[in-house]
DNA sequence: TATAAAATACCGACCATTTGGTTTCTTTGC
DNA sequence: GCAAAGAAACCAAATGGTCGGTATTTTATA
């Protein structure tokens, strides 16, 4: 005789702990498999719930995945937010907070590696969530204007992100620490100045 | 009484012309409605073909994806190597290359932005492709390395990604030609010498 | 060079599975 | 008792894929 299996309605519930599951393993699935093998089903078996569970927390596909997004985004959020707070220097101060919060070092927790990773990758499968990415960012730069408007600045920002494109696709960049120095250096307020370029 | 409908088996054959349509829809659709729309029968009503025909030119979607990736690649090397080949100075001459084949300036093509967002968006929606891009891009990289290995360059060509990062996600780059310039000039031989940092 | 045969190009009906989604139900926890 | 959590059984549409048919093109052959 088998082990009767417990009546699955039985099982405890935690709706807060499925919830966080179902983003987590979406946000698992988007970054490993890619944006089109999250469905309901997948999720559902993920986090080990059925899909019908899935259903009652997030009503359609796009809800899921828009939430999936807004997570990321939020995290990103305060992990720029949270780094600036410690910056003591105002001039580039967003900036230095950007690249810190793009491109993953080895002291940099995975988890914010894929959490940043997941956000570049729905956002550039989808053209909605592209647009949301937009929004933000450039509210973010104008916000900062006063501080992280040189040209200086934006070039820093966009090998941090060229660097988070490399480490996506696996293109060997050769001293990464090395390159993260030299943007950080990039931000001081004096860099202008003093290169003669 | 209606005209006879003429027998559709009497298209006349035109197998190249007809594959070259269905690449070219294929990369289209990733382009404007994500890799997930790109299935048999949205590329055989956007080439005018059936389902059928299109799965006698690519036997799986994996296959024709794959194709329209190789071909995107074909493309962009190509690109890259035509303006190698105008290139006087060997120092920095892939790199040179390789920002002006991935910036979209304005006089820059259409045709060839839509080529390089089309491999970029295969390539970061599909890890087999993003393993053949690596794999392509790290080649390069070893191949130039005698004229394009130094600290600075990599910058320049990561700098140029992040431009096509914010470029397709909407995000505002203040003066792109300024800024292209300045990776231009960053790929001089005498530049790391002139520079101060 | 004419023609039969073989290969190719493409159509269109079919199929099993998966998809997002609805509905109904049972269980839990307040 | 009642609202919410979640299971489970549906459903229609879309998906990737198979298969057999028909027309055209190429090739072999006489």
């Amino acid at each position: 005789m088998s082990v009767e299996i417990e009546n699955p309605y039985k099982r405890k519930k935690q709706p807060e702990v499925v919830r966080r599951a179902l983003l987590d393993q979406a946000a698992r699935i988007t970054l490993e498999q890619g944006l089109s093998k999250v469905t309901f089903q997948a999720v559902a078996d993920a986090a080990g719930v059925t899909k019908g569970g899935v259903m009652h927390h997030f009503a359609t596909k796009n809800a899921l995945v828009l939430e999936v997004f807004d997570d990321a985004m939020a995290k990103f959020e305060a992990e720029v937010e949270a780094a600036m707070a410690k910056d003591p220097v105002s001039h580039g101060a967003f900036t230095r907070a950007y690249i810190d919060a793009t491109i993953s070092l080895g002291e940099k927790a995975q988890e914010e590696y894929d959490n940043q990773a997941t956000l570049y990758v729905l956002m550039l499968g989808d053209s909605e969530l592209r647009e949301l990415w937009a929004k933000w960012a450039n509210t973010q730069l104008e916000k900062h204007a006063a501080t992280d408007d040189t040209e200086t600045l934006c070039m820093a920002r966009l090998v941090a992100d060229g660097i988070w494109l490399s480490d996506f696709s696996g293109i060997n960049i050769s001293d990464k620490k090395s390159l993260h120095d030299r943007l950080i250096k990039m931000t001081q307020p004096d860099f202008d100045k003093r290169s003669d370029q």
